[in-house]
RNA sequence: GCCAGCGUAGCUCAGCUGGCUAGAGCGACUGAUUUGUAAUCAGUAGGUCAGGGGUUCGAGUCCCUUCGCUGGCUCCA
């Protein structure tokens, strides 16, 4: 007999090889048919798994995180097996199971599997789906695991397999389908009733881009239809929300092939937009202790020989600028901080100047690949809300978690609730890619994991993605389609004010070096604008809204009436426009909703009577008359709750 | 950069297996309409079908190539 004890904390009898799913059955029918697999002391099993002695059990249905792994993955290799169907002698990689729906890279050989191959693949899993075949898995030697490969001429799993350790190696079949694979997997193919490929792509072998590269193909499945017809319509509302289709509805940027790719042109009101949020910017900045400076677009070849750039990025960036006499050699600026450095070199500086926090909208430009670019989170060309802060190192914590608490007012300020606080750390194997002595790094790292807690961050850790001058904080926040950006960024460098030589007097009359803290908190301005269009859909607050106001006048003898509102909510620094057009009033409020103009004030008789404005709210409707002061005073309250 | 797909008017899209002079809606422009909470009516202009080359009696449609866009991969100061 084993003891079962429950999550609740009971503990139920049964004999010894009784199955996660045979428990299930004795609870009931009806939960028995939704479990999918079970975490057995913590580790998750095939629910027709015999359970061994006494266990912890939790039974995983769809709702559990576990349980939807446990689904996709039993989904890939159900594919697979549609796939090698219509694709005889296709090879096959990994196939796991990834955050929404699954993907498996594989190798057609000469043939290509494109889009229009996905129907009757999505026909031929449904159909083996409806055979509920079980998912067997068996043990195998790590010798009859490569006799099996082998004979089937599966070059990647044979490569897989070679990593692996005998003893360890497990196999899955469903019907016809063999896999090498750790498991788990569904109790059988039934419960996959409705599947939709999604795309394919391109993937190098083992994310290597010398190795070979495989066909991705990307799905989904779901236990029901009606949830595939659901992810659908989220899929298309998402879309709705890309920042790039926005952009272009709300006339806020373009792009043009002439001036380049990865370039993006501000249009008026977009410039508006960036306006508003580098006032924002600014005015917190101040408050904090910063000092504006302005440098320019290009430095001194030199200069990022000293920095390091150069040697690390020189080949892969934009390549130099000559002059035409000197034969002297400029770069288009990647970064601010070598600027930064030289202002800081400027005049001999005294531990009393520091902290000195020196601020900069500054736009750089960095060669990213063609294939990379995409709307404005991926550019060529691009604005930071950049600073730079020298200071003691028993002031970096300090500072440290000053720069936190200003990147958590913006995603405050702008709604962002999800977020996650990356700690970007070295590669743990390779250190050819970072500048600066292993005990400056270990600082560095040690001062960002330390604020991190200080401040209370939920914070996941990830090795190879610091900068190769110091460890990062990046804030990461996700747009409409899911993908995950980053977007403020805190860095902790010890490393390029000993390549500038910077030094400070200290109180002991000696020379020291400063440390530098690098930090944004927008990241860039292209990308946070993008990302924040998406975040909300276009609707933008009150205080960033490129119009805030329209004013819409019923008819001609209106207007006269709405161009003094105007004038009023202009003086009052509110950014409002006249519609004058001779059209109905149904129609002017159709063009100021889609605009997403957060406010629409209708003017007819009954305003100019009465001294008022019928004010209208985006996306709410009539909101009922209002004084024209009464107006203006509210909407500038509104603005200062959100700001303040 | 790599793999796959896409590229028709300012925008969104029709144009079947090659066959008259390439269409529609929105937008723009002109005129009429003076209007009460999400589209007034009519007319006009607007296209080297991304660029180049080829196959064919004939190419928006088929092939090659360059550019751009999309989705991934790799990269990312």
């Amino acid at each position: 007999m084993a003891n079962v004890k429950f999550p609740d904390g009971k503990v139920r009898e049964y004999p010894d090889g009784t199955t996660a799913l045979d428990v299930a059955k004795s609870i009931s029918n009806s939960l028995a048919a939704k479990v999918l697999a079970a975490k057995v002391n913590g580790e998750v099993w095939d629910a027709t798994r015999p359970l061994k002695g006494d266990v912890d059990l939790n039974l995983l249905t769809w709702d559990d995180k576990e349980g939807k792994s446990t689904f996709w993955h039993s989904s890939a290799h159900l594919m697979a097996e549609a796939l090698e169907g219509f694709f005889p002698g296709m090879k096959f990689g990994i196939g796991p199971p990834i955050e929404n729906g699954f993907y498996y890279d594989v190798d057609p050989g000469d043939k290509v599997v494109s889009a229009e191959d996905f129907k009757k693949i999505e026909d031929k899993i449904l159909e083996l789906a409806r055979k509920k075949e079980a998912y067997v898995r068996s043990e195998v030697s790590k010798g009859d695991a490569i006799k099996y490969f082998t004979e089937k001429d599966d070059k990647y799993k044979l490569d897989l397999i070679k990593d692996l350790q005998d003893g360890t190696i497990t196999f899955y079949k469903q019907g016809e389908f063999t896999d090498l694979c750790r498991g788990p997997h569904l109790p059988n193919t039934g419960f996959i009733k409705a599947v939709k490929l999604l795309n394919v792509a391109g993937a190098y072998w083992r994310g290597d881009e010398k190795a070979k590269q495989l066909t991705r193909i990307y799905a989904i499945t779901f236990p029901d239809q009606k949830q595939l017809t659901d992810y659908i319509t989220l899929i298309e509302e998402a879309k709705k929300r890309d920042h790039r289709k926005l952009g272009r509805e709300l006339e806020l940027f373009t792009f043009s092939e002439k001036v380049g790719l990865g370039l993006p042109l501000w249009l008026p009101k977009g410039t508006v937009l960036r306006e508003r949020l580098e006032n924002f910017m600014r005015k917190n900045q101040k408050e904090a202790g910063y000092l504006q400076v302005v440098t320019p677009h290009i430095g001194h070849k030199n200069l990022y020989i000293t920095s390091g750039h150069y040697e690390k990025y020189g080949k892969d960036s934009f390549q130099p600028i000559h002059t035409p006499q000197e034969g002297e050699e400029f770069l288009l600026k990647p970064m601010n901080c070598p600027h930064h450095c030289e202002i800081y070199k400027s005049s001999p500086r005294s531990y009393r100047d520091l902290p000195l926090r020196l601020a900069e909208f500054g736009t750089v430009y960095r060669y990213e690949q063609s294939g990379e670019l995409h709307g404005l989170t991926r550019v060529r060309g691009f604005t930071q809300d950049d600073s730079h802060i020298f200071c003691q190192p028993d002031q970096v914590m300090d500072e440290f978690c000053k720069v936190i608490d200003l990147v958590m007012k913006v995603l405050k300020t702008l709604d962002f609730k999800e977020y996650t606080a990356q700690i970007s750390l070295r590669d743990k194997v390779d250190r050819s890619k970072y500048i600066g002595s292993e005990e400056n790094w270990e600082k560095a790292e040690n001062a960002i994991i330390e604020a991190a807690a200080q401040k209370g961050l939920k914070t996941v850790t990830e090795y190879g993605e610091a900068a190769f001058y110091g460890p990062k904080l990046d804030f990461m926040v996700k747009d409409a389609l899911g993908r995950t950006w980053q977007l403020g960024t805190v860095q902790v460098d010890y490393n390029l004010p000993e390549r500038f030589e910077l030094e400070y007097v200290g109180a002991d009359n000696q020379k020291h070096t400063p440390v530098m803290i690098h930090r944004a908190p927008f990241g860039s301005l292209e990308r946070f604008i993008g990302v924040l269009l998406e975040h909300c859909a276009g609707n933008l607050p009150l205080w960033l809204a490129p119009d805030q106001v329209a004013i819409l006048p019923i008819s001609d003898k209106h207007v006269e009436y709405a161009e003094n509102i105007l004038k009023l909510l202009k003086k009052c620094e509110i950014r409002a426009l006249v519609d004058t057009r001779i059209e109905k009033i149904g129609r002017k409020i159709r063009d100021a909703e889609m605009q997403k103009i957060p406010y629409m004030l209708i003017i007819g008789d009954k305003e100019m009577e009465e001294n008022k404005v019928a004010v209208r709210r985006h996306g709410e409707g009539d909101k009922g008359q209002e004084g024209a002061a009464e107006f203006v005073e509210r909407i500038n309250k509104e603005i200062e709750e959100v700001l303040n």
